[in-house]
RNA sequence: GGGCUCGUGGCCUAGAUUGGACAAGGCACUGGCCUUCUAAGCCAGGGAUCGCGGGUUCAAAUCCCGCCGAGCCCGCCA
């Protein structure tokens, strides 16, 4: 089956074919999506116009005339545009009976065997996640599905950085204060240990020795410090991994920045800078340019001990070992750190591939949130309020359920509305967080699509569909609108892997529940003769294995019903 | 002060990479639709000088310049 994207294509060499041909120029054609009513390709033929000085109305006429394109029922001028009306219902046919053979498999790509390493979240282990971080995993989980449908091999990471001072106060604080805490989620637990050592710290200069004294060890590479931190860092880490786990977000691997110290990686990276690294009051750095802009960028303090950033860069080594391209996931003020780190790590590995996604925070409509002033939303608060809104929404439309199966539901329809309304916007975007937007559940939101799945579901657990579909059978404008939407899941897959924006996925998620929703509103299934039946059961049954399979790319839950 | 990003109806978002046909959705608001497959839905309606000012063009929300406003960054922190 040619692909939209290919016809598309075909339609622009076409025109180029005949322009050249007819008119002996050579000209840059520019295909575009005319707005409703006007087909579903166009050619502006402004330039010709200019350049022929003639009427558009026959200038599109010879054009027409001169080429011949497959998948396209209709070709016609509309004013000065050119409009191609692709045949979608024969398309239809094939995809359609591709989902009845093979199921949504049938919506997946060829392996490509490129191995991907995509860095996501990464927070500190030294406190839960907030919401002001909380598009980081979301948005980098969603790649990494979109990326898997497409074909690559993604190996996704969290870094956990266990070797700065935060991490090392946290560390001194849950082992020499003793505190009564009446928390059972490790993360939230072993906050009040990392503030009672900050505000001693402060105080007390002796105890900030004391955390310098862990961050010496760590850096010199004891390895009895090291493992005990990690045990230590590690029950923060099982509490971030637990409310992660709850929407639906796992790793492939937890990386642990000690690791670059015990393994010797970031003595390699100084060992292969070593030509370019240059001495300033007994600290070492190397100079980067970015932007036309030299900039230093230091390695080794005085002291001796290495930095986060030279860490980094050892890691990025590591991970261009284990992976063909890198992504990583980061928060805006991460930008020119990242910058300059591609910088640094071209000039060990010329060719060493890196994109990186940046997200704008998340804020309060008070400011930014800060968990020193206590100005903050946790991830597990806002999922909790989720689940409990879900729950009250559930209770009051169905009464026939138990209660674990209330619960059950709950927490699907919740963390779903959590993940749905973070990704659904372009990550560079700023975000106000508001509570009545976050519960938002209706309108463009997780359980309309949701809603739409079971109700699909719903149709298909009264009556079969027996794999039989005809173009022929098409009665209602709606159910061509539906087709249509469900021919374009594989081209949004693409584009927005190839943009790594998963927002792409999530509107168009949107617009093929609506164009269900209209489906099932004007066009009714089981009430139609055995044919008509069978055809919109066809239709019914490709709606719900491809929303099915949009809903797991965004990590959503899909229940039968709701 | 310098750099990066953002500014679209009362509120939120798409459209910007490739300039094109009346700027598209959602929330909120007004009115209609449950004896028919789940009303978390569907239909209809009002509501936008696309931050402001210039420029390029037959054509600008989109490209260029300037300004204003918001966020982020400018450590031998992470």
């Amino acid at each position: 089956m040619p692909s939209i994207e290919i016809i598309k294509e075909n339609i622009k060499n076409a025109i180029k074919n005949a322009v050249r041909e007819k008119y002996s120029i050579d000209i840059k054609i520019n295909i575009e999506k005319p707005p409703e009513g006007y087909g579903d390709f166009s050619y502006p033929l402004f330039d010709l116009v200019k350049f022929l000085r003639r009427d558009p109305a026959d200038i599109g006429r010879e054009i027409i005339d001169s080429i011949r394109l497959e998948n396209i029922e209709k070709m016609e001028v509309s004013g000065n545009y050119l409009n191609f009306y692709v045949d979608y219902l024969s398309l239809s046919e094939e995809f359609i009976r591709n989902i009845w053979e093979r199921g949504s498999e049938a919506l997946n790509f060829e392996k490509k065997n490129i191995r991907v390493i995509l860095e996501h979240t990464s927070a500190n282990p030294t406190g839960p996640l907030h919401v002001g971080r909380g598009r980081n995993p979301i948005i980098g989980d969603t790649i990494g599905r979109i990326l898997r449908k497409c074909g690559y091999d993604v190996e996704t990471h969290y870094y956990v950085n266990d070797a700065g001072r935060q991490s090392a106060i946290l560390v001194y604080g849950y082992k020499n204060i003793k505190l009564d805490v009446n928390e059972k989620k490790l993360d939230h637990m072993l906050v009040p240990y990392y503030q009672k050592a900050n505000e001693l710290m402060e105080k007390n200069p002796d105890i900030a020795k004391e955390v310098e004294k862990i961050m010496m060890d760590v850096e010199g590479g004891n390895e009895k410090i090291i493992m005990e931190n990690r045990e230590i860092l590690g029950k923060v880490l099982d509490g971030i991994r637990e409310t992660l786990s709850r929407i639906n977000v796992r790793f492939d691997k937890f990386y642990w920045e000690t690791e670059l110290i015990l393994n010797g990686s970031v003595k390699r990276v100084l060992e292969l800078l070593k030509d370019e690294i240059k001495e300033e009051e007994g600290a070492y750095y190397i100079e980067v340019e970015v932007r036309g802009k030299k900039e230093k960028v230091f390695l080794i303090r005085k002291d001796g001990t290495s930095l986060y950033f030279t860490r980094d860069i050892a890691y990025h080594l590591v991970k261009s070992e284990m992976g063909d391209e890198l992504i990583d996931v980061l928060g805006e003020d991460h930008k020119p750190h990242a910058e300059m780190l591609l910088q640094v790590l071209k000039k060990i590995k010329k060719d060493i591939s890196i994109r990186t996604v940046f997200y704008s925070f998340v804020s309060l409509p008070e400011g930014r949130m800060s968990t020193r002033r206590g100005r903050v939303v946790y991830l597990d608060d806002l999922i909790d309020e989720a689940v409990d809104k879900a729950r009250e929404e559930i209770i009051k439309r169905r009464s026939d359920l138990k209660e674990e199966e209330i619960s059950s539901l709950a927490e699907k329809i919740g963390t779903g509305a959590v993940r749905f309304n973070i990704l659904k916007i372009q990550s560079e975007k700023k975000l106000v967080f508001k509570w009545e937007e976050a519960l938002n559940f209706e309108g463009d939101s997780s359980p309309f699509l949701q809603y739409s799945y079971a109700r699909a579901s719903s149709i298909l657990r009264k009556e079969s569909w027996k794999g039989n579909f005809s173009r022929n059978l098409l009665r209602d404008p709606s159910e061509i609108s539906l087709v249509k939407n469900l021919l374009n899941y594989q081209e949004i897959i693409l584009d927005s892997a190839r943009e790594l924006r998963p927002y792409k996925v999530a509107k168009y998620a949107v617009d093929l529940a609506s164009s269900f929703n209209i489906f099932y509103s004007q066009c009714p299934v089981l009430r139609e003769s055995e044919d008509i039946k069978q055809n919109r059961l066809g239709l019914v049954y490709a709606f719900r294995i491809v929303m099915g399979d949009l809903l797991e790319t965004m990590g959503i839950e899909h229940p039968e019903e709701i």
